[in-house]
DNA sequence: ACGATCAATGCATCAAATGCATTGATCGGA
DNA sequence: TCCGATCAATGCATTTGATGCATTGATCGT
C-alpha cells in the first residue's frame, strides 16, 4: 500500500466523482482509476461500488476511509513534531542536579525552562556530580547539573556560577559572632563532613590545613545530606564547610562565616555530551546559560 | 510522503544499521539510503545522526518513529476492517421497524444478531411501515420491519412471517367467551382505531363490512398506540382489531378471539432497496429469513 | 432510440526507484 | 601513526511502474 494510493481513494470518497477527483489530484482520470483499482485489489476489498453514472462508498470504504484519514493526519502530526524537534521546541531533556542545585538553581531552571519551551519536557534526576560523568557518558542522563564537574573525556563542562563556600558553625560556637574566619581557625576544631569524594572543593580546602591530623579525632563523623550535616552542627558536634545555597535549609542555632581564602568557592557546573547535537539539549544549554541565573563570567 | 520511505526510515530505526536494514527490506543499501535522504529532506529534518561508524536517532527521529509506526498500523487495521467489511462482518445496520415488531420480534432479532455479527451494530428507529418506504429511499434507513409492506418500486419486500389478526374484546362484552369470531360480529359495534393508514389490513377488513356505516358512530374513536387502543377496549369504549402479537401488552379486562376471515392475517415484512449490495445488510437479511423467527414460506 | 456523461482499458511515454561499482569517512589494531 | 576494515554516500546505467492520450463501454435522461 502506498500513500499516493491512498490520497487517491480519499479524494474518490470526497467527491463520489472520478473526473473532479483527478482533477483536484492533479492526474488524469485514467490514472486515478486504475490506482484506486490497484488499491482496491491489494487491500482484497472493493472500496467503491460504481456504475458509469453514480460513484458510492461500499461498507468497506466506509470502515476504510476515516482510519485512512486519521492515518495520514499521523503522518502530517509525526513530519511536524519532527521538525519541532530539530528547532528544539519538541522533546525531552533528563536532567540531573545534586541536591545543593534542588535548594536554589533547580527551581528556578524548571520555572524558566517552562516559560520558554513548555512542549520540551524536562526529567528530573538526583545524580552526585560523580555519578552524573557516567550518566552522562551512558545516555541516562542529557545534562547534568553539578558541582566542580572536573574535566572528564567527552563531556563538556561549563561554569554556570560560582558560589562561595562557607563555615557553618554553632550558634554558641566562639567564632559564631565573627566576621569572617580564615582556614587556621579550623585548626584543632571538630568537623562534620560528608563522605570523601562527595564535596571535593571542601575536601580539597580542609587539605590544606597545616596538619592533616588536626581533624583526625573527626573522622568518624559523616552525614549524607546537608541536612542532616547542619543538625550536627546545631547540635555543637562541630563545624561544617557548605557552599551558598545551603544557607537557605536551615539556621537555627547555626551560623554561617564567610572563609578568607582564595579557594573557598564552588563552581555549579552544566555538563552534557562533548558530542551531543541535539538541538533540544542544546536549547536548553543555551538558556540556562544566558539567564540571569548564570554568572557574567560563563567559561569553560 | 511515501509509505515506503517511511518503513524503510523505521527499519532503519530499528536495526540502527543501514547495511542490515536493506536486507531486511529486500533493497540494496544505496536505494535505502538515497530514499531515507530524501524522506529527512521533505520533512524538513534529520531523522538519524550517521557517520560511517554509527546510526543513531536524533531528536527529530525519536519523536517521528513512534507516530510513523502508529499510522502505518492504522492503515493495517483500516485494511483488515475493510475486508471484514466485505464479508459483512463488521458495520452498521440501520434497522427500522414498526411498533408490534418491537412486542415480540425485535428483542429476539437483535439477540441472534448480536450473537451472530458482534461487530456489526444495529442502529435502531422506530417507524411506521409507510414511512419506512421514504427512509429506505433516502438512505436513512437499510433495513425496514414493517407490516403487510406492499411492492414499491426501488424496494424489496419479504415477508418475513404471517400473523394472525385478532379481534379485542372487553371482557364484559358478550363476544367475550366465544371461541372465534366472524365479521359480521362487528355490525352494529362501537370500534376503536388506529389512524387510517397505518393498520391497512385491518382497516381493508373493516372495509369488506356489509355496511361501512355500521361503524359510523366511532369514527372519532382512535388512539395513535395499540397500549392506548387496548385500554379503550378495556374500559368497554369499543372493539379493536389488532395484530397478533400485541396479545402480549395487555390482557386485564381484554379478550382476544380468532377472527374467522381468510383476510385476518397480516405479514410482518422486511424492505431493503432492491439495489443495495451491502454485504453487511445481505448477511443481515440471510440471518433473519433463515431464523426460527421466519415463516418456512418466505416467498417475496 | 439517441446523445451525453463518466469510469475503464490499450498503448506509448516518462519519472522515479533500484542495483552495481565506487568513493569517502571513521574506528580499531599493529 | 599508519593501515585495514566497516559502513554510509554518490555516480551511472537500468528497470519498474505510474502517467497521459485516445478510446471503449455502460448507464441515464430526453
Amino acid at each position: 500500500m502506498e500513500l499516493r494510493t491512498v490520497r487517491y481513494a480519499l479524494a474518490v470518497a470526497e467527491t463520489l466523482h472520478f473526473g473532479r477527483a483527478s482533477e483536484e489530484l492533479l492526474v488524469s482520470q485514467p490514472a486515478l482509476s486504475r490506482q484506486v483499482k490497484a488499491l482496491e485489489r491489494e487491500i482484497g476489498a472493493d472500496l467503491f461500488d460504481r456504475t458509469s453514472r453514480r460513484v458510492e462508498l461500499t461498507d468497506s470504504g466506509a470502515q476504510f476511509m476515516p482510519l485512512a484519514r486519521k492515518a495520514l493526519a499521523m503522518l502530517d502530526v509525526a513530519a511536524e513534531q519532527a521538525r519541532e524537534a530539530a528547532r528544539g521546541h519538541l522533546g525531552q531533556v533528563r536532567l540531573g542536579f545534586v541536591a545543593t542545585a534542588a535548594i536554589d538553581v533547580l527551581p528556578r531552571v524548571i520555572s524558566l525552562h517552562r516559560a520558554h519551551r513548555p512542549k520540551v519536557s524536562v526529567s528530573l534526576t538526583e545524580c552526585g556530580t560523580g555519578e552524573q560523568v557516567e550518566a552522562l557518558h551512558t545516555g541516562l542522563l542529557d545534562v547534568g547539573l553539578g558541582r566542580d564537574m572536573p574535566a572528564v573525556d567527552g563531556l563538556t563542562v561549563r561554569v554556570l556560577r560560582t558560589e562561595a563556600i562557607l563555615l557553618a558553625v554553632p550558634a554558641t560556637h566562639r567564632l559564631a559572632d565573627a566576621p569572617a574566619a580564615s582556614l587556621d581557625d579550623l585548626v584543632g576544631e571538630a568537623l562534620v563532613r560528608l563522605p570523601a569524594g562527595v564535596a571535593r572543593r571542601a575536601d580539597a580546602l580542609l587539605s590544606q590545613l597545616p596538619t592533616p591530623a588536626s581533624l583526625a579525632a573527626t573522622g568518624g563523623q559523616q552525614a549524607h545530606q546537608y541536612m542532616t550535616l547542619l543538625a550536627l552542627v546545631a547540635t555543637g558536634t562541630g563545624l561544617a564547610l557548605v557552599p551558598e545555597p545551603v544557607v537557605k535549609l536551615r539556621t537555627d542555632g547555626v551560623r554561617y562565616l564567610r572563609l578568607d581564602h582564595p579557594d573557598a568557592v564552588s563552581a555549579l557546573t552544566v555538563t552534557t555530551r562533548a558530542g551531543d547535537r541535539s538541538p533540544i539539549v542544546r536549547e536548553f544549554l543555551a538558556m540556562l546559560l544566558n539567564s540571569d541565573l548564570a554568572d557574567s563570567t560563563t567559561a569553560t
